[in-house]
DNA sequence: AGTCTGTGTTAAAAAATTGTAAATTATTTA
DNA sequence: TAAATAATTTACAATTTTTTAACACAGACT
């Protein structure tokens, strides 16, 4: 649990910066926080964050002369920059857009809705949560980093594909994947491959643990019970 | 599962419609398009779409002149807009906003980013499409993920046609749907199975449940009745 | 009552899907 | 590069699901 996100949010209303804090973290982001755009660009300096929250609206500096500064700053030129707008604001300050911002967001924020867009911003700069390293099932482990996996305290050793599968499977337990979804993540969407390959694979799990953690739902595909 | 949400594309690019519509059905939605605003105008008062995604830049009449337009229709009112602009263009005339748009997309558009962007926007409005994994009735839970029903805190298992078939009687709890239609839900548009197919399903239904749910309107077809 | 139509039931045939072992091909490692 | 390991295919076997077919049954209509 250490390499996360590292977010910083910046507005001058308390309630919003620990509202905004408290839902990214509740997503397993790291959250910094800075309540004027001064600070803000002294700590973005510092802890290169993956992506800055702006405020629009804030005494001093507002948001888009914020962001015209941290587009300056040559160690943030990739860093993604979001707006925080009121709805009832002059829109067309949303020109901001010039000042190098990638998204923004509208208040009155729905917790949902900002983490899906945070979500996506990440993910369209290919910046991955490295989610939980460590998966625990009852008396499976498996860690991603280490490609280890324990069955009963006993190590077992999966191939990288079996691995694939295995964690593809565990991430969801009782979900139904579908042999396309298996396909599209384990194997990727570009690469074909023949019909058995996916129950060999699937066999290959079943004699390392045992056979009833993988179950067949025919006509529809595999999941992974505990 | 005929109640997809409907949207509204309009550019005057055949390449965009295209691009947008695949996109948009591959999703699941229905895309109807049009190429220009007062087409659109036309077919959003016709087809009630959930929401309309707008080119901003546009021959005859642009986007920002069009939503004004739609705005203006009562029975409009509360249907969602989303602008289209291109990244270069002057972003002081998202200043739209104040048009009535309630979000807007950038191009180039990432497919990605466009399905998310929409579902937020539908989400936020309370627009959902059928996406609930799970459906309760009484005694009896069907979950679409794990394809897992229970019956009585009992689980029972339905093959996969058998599964459909419920799911779609059950979507809509009292409804009577002809045989007709449970052929084009259950086994699709194309394929053609005798007559006594759907009767043997049902039946099916009816011994793993109790007799007394699945209900023969003779004549018409059948339906879910708690 | 006799016939017609639409549905219920059942068992068996047909089709679809998955399991498996062994052979083949790729990839990695020593 | 050879040897070892992993991934994939092949060719069937086994299993489950789906469909068909044949007939029973009930109510509507003549």
């Amino acid at each position: 649990m250490k390499d996360n996100i590292k977010i910083l949010v910046v507005d001058d209303e308390e309630d919003i910066l620990e509202f905004l804090s408290y839902n990214l973290r509740a997503e397993g982001y790291d959250v910094i926080v800075a309540d004027n755009g001064i600070l803000a660009i002294e700590l973005a300096k510092q802890e290169q964050p993956s992506l800055i929250i702006l405020d629009v609206q804030m005494p001093d500096m507002d948001g888009i002369t914020t962001c015209e500064k941290i587009r300056e700053i040559p160690s943030l030129k990739e860093t993604l920059v979001t707006f925080l707008t009121a709805r009832s604001e002059d829109y067309s300050q949303i020109a901001g857009f010039e000042a190098g911002a990638d998204d923004y967001i509208t208040k009155p924020i729905r917790p949902k809705v900002l983490i899906s867009r945070v979500k996506a911003l990440l993910k369209r700069r290919g910046i991955t949560q490295d989610t939980n390293t460590v998966i625990e099932l009852g008396d499976i482990i498996i860690d991603k980093e280490k490609h280890l996996t324990t069955y009963k305290g006993q190590e077992v050793i999966f191939a990288k594909k079996e691995f694939k599968l295995l964690k593809l499977l565990i991430s969801k337990p009782g979900k139904v994947f579908t042999r396309e979804e298996i396909l599209e993540e384990v194997w990727g969407s570009d690469i074909i491959v023949g019909d058995r390959t996916i129950d060999v694979h699937i066999r290959k799990l079943r004699e390392k643990l045992a056979d009833h953690y993988v179950k067949t739902v025919k006509g529809v595909g595999y999941k992974f019970e505990y």
